[in-house]
DNA sequence: CTGAAAGCGCTAACAT
DNA sequence: ATGTTAGCGCTTTCAG
């Protein structure tokens, strides 16, 4: 086992001391040229790699965002962190990633573990079985900047990046609606999240612009995953009075509620018109295609670091919002277009 | 900003010491159950986290793996990421993962960014473009375990867990030919790459031992994602003597072939019939499903980081072995069953 | 059963 | 421009 190398190996080597060679390394304005390079060559020779455990114990700081996220595999996620990345590799910060499955202990697991390891920062989306704040007041008490992202806590004043999912359903609604669906149903998740509520209200407010009567049999909540979208297309269309469109609050649950269809020989989008919800790469994919609203997730993810970066680091700028809303688009498809235009 | 409590702190406020504190915390034999309780009543009371990173400092491990993928957002590796975490919190480690997107020079930076977080071991499936050992050198040199899985570097005697891919190959080749197919072309990718050399080998061997002649122009390597996929099939289809059948070493590549196929009104699996590999989630929800090659993703996450804790923890096991293989399974959906049986 | 003391590798005031 | 010194928070001999 040859042990690493240290600073301090280097600094007898070169007949000077740690603190050198650690000020040559980091460019450090008061050392001479000479000297830099001769450190960093020798450094370069021995294979020299800083140890930043000893790096942050010393500096306080780790240097790293901890990110929390329901799970790593769908696209919206996998965007969302590859904007914190780019945006943290930029200022020299690394990324750790936990996932919680949906699951409120798992969230628990990964804040602590997140702590313990002394992140200095923590963006998160919470899961689906997270209503209270408990688990984040270690966060918050340990002075760790908390920053929420698309699915947020609201009951506490913590920095929130959200999407407009009011607006966003409401294009998408009355998309439907011009395109001549009369009856559409509304697939939601749990109402104490903040998207599936948001999204809700602005279904329920294009249906009102549009003197369309409001029918509580065509609102189903569910898990929004592909099963529970495949059973809940069946539960409305065996309605005496059965839908002819479907907003779904997610793309997956579109997915089922598409093969529900199919199976039932039911021809899309003339018999029925879908839109769903994140823009998942698979949806432009299958066919039929399906409309859905993109939520610039990259970006999202870019908002969320750099929240960190200006409100936490720099006291230059002035960043009094708490809450930044980025407007979805929608992205329409075969799923839902009925009327050809020109 | 209140200070974080340390070890320290509790030891002043309990008339003790440091490491009294420390071992209380840890379980130590030799502390008295009540020392025990009272440090822990007032650690939890003043809310005190452990500081990893000193501890680490001190005990020279970070208790950490470093994972390295092509990226996150895939099935299969992020079921192998659900693996290895599962195994490690078991052992009272974390993950920490970075992804290359499929780049060598990303995947030269994850792994500086883990040998300077002093991660306790690397598993890594390599990017499309790894072709060369050097960057994993420094690794080596450090003395960090090294374990690949799925993408390998071959050229190493370091351990490598993989798939059987060349038996997963001749058996979904075989059932093409089963099912009646008779001219089956094949999507592959870099032949440098081990899945897909073993799974051309797979190929090629199916079809000698049925005494079908094999055609290069059936045989396409591309980038085997949805495009390429895509115009892969428009490629075959056009030779003068076009195939009945596909076996793509991607089930994205598959995806843009069915796509293609459909919009060119072929019937699947009659006209056509088709396999892919790795039983992506979306492959038995689109339509016609696909038939495909499951390789136990879950399974291979725990065995690569049971390498780790077996190979190179603990002596008193006889581990020998440097390369692990997993037979893949055969999922026979829609996309090539022609034959229908009992 | 508990305490004293050293040190992990690095950084940064404070010298010189 | 470089060296000296102290210490980040924890663990772990070694002594009682």
């Amino acid at each position: 086992m040859a042990k690493r190398v240290t600073i301090q190996h280097l600094a007898d080597e070169l007949n000077t001391t740690p603190s050198t060679v650690s000020r040559a390394l980091r460019d450090h304005p008061s050392i001479s040229v000479g000297m830099k390079k001769r450190v960093r060559d020798l450094a370069i020779l021995r294979n020299y790699q800083v140890n930043s455990i000893a790096a942050n114990l010393r500096s306080g700081q780790s240097k790293t965002i901890g990110v929390i996220v329901p799970r790593i595999n769908r696209d919206f996620f996998s965007n969302v962190i590859a904007g914190i990345e780019e945006v943290a590799n930029k200022q020299g910060y690394g990324v750790v990633i936990c996932q919680t499955h949906d699951e409120l202990q798992q969230e628990a697991n990964c804040i602590e573990a997140l702590l313990r390891t002394r992140v200095d920062c923590i963006l998160i989306s919470i899961s689906l079985e997270t209503k209270g704040f408990e688990h984040f007041k270690k966060v918050i008490d340990m002075n760790v900047p908390l920053v929420f992202f698309d699915r947020v806590q609201e009951s506490s004043k913590t920095i929130r990046i959200v999407n407009n999912d009011e607006k966003g359903a409401f294009v998408a609604v009355n998309h439907l609606i011009e395109q001549g669906y009369k009856r559409i149903a509304h697939f939601t998740g749990p109402g104490y999240i903040n998207i599936y509520r948001n999204r809700k209200e602005g279904y329920l407010k294009a249906l009102k612009e549009n003197d369309i009567p409001i029918d509580k049999n065509l609102i189903i909540e569910n898990k929004l995953d592909y099963q529970a979208g495949y059973d809940g297309m069946r539960q409305v269309m065996k309605l005496s009075n059965p839908p002819d469109a479907l907003f779904s609050s997610s793309d997956y649950a579109a997915l089922g509620a598409i093969n529900w269809l199919k199976d039932n020989n039911y021809k899309i989008p003339n018999d029925f018109g879908l839109v769903g919800y994140s823009n998942e790469k698979f949806t432009s994919h299958i066919s039929p295609s399906l409309t859905t609203l993109d939520q610039h997730s990259l970006e999202m993810g870019k908002y969320a670091a750099n929240v960190f970066f200006d409100r936490f680091k720099s006291e230059d700028r002035d960043f009094i919002l708490n809450s930044l809303s980025i407007n979805p688009k929608l992205i329409i498809r075969e799923s839902s277009k009925r009327k050809r235009k020109v």
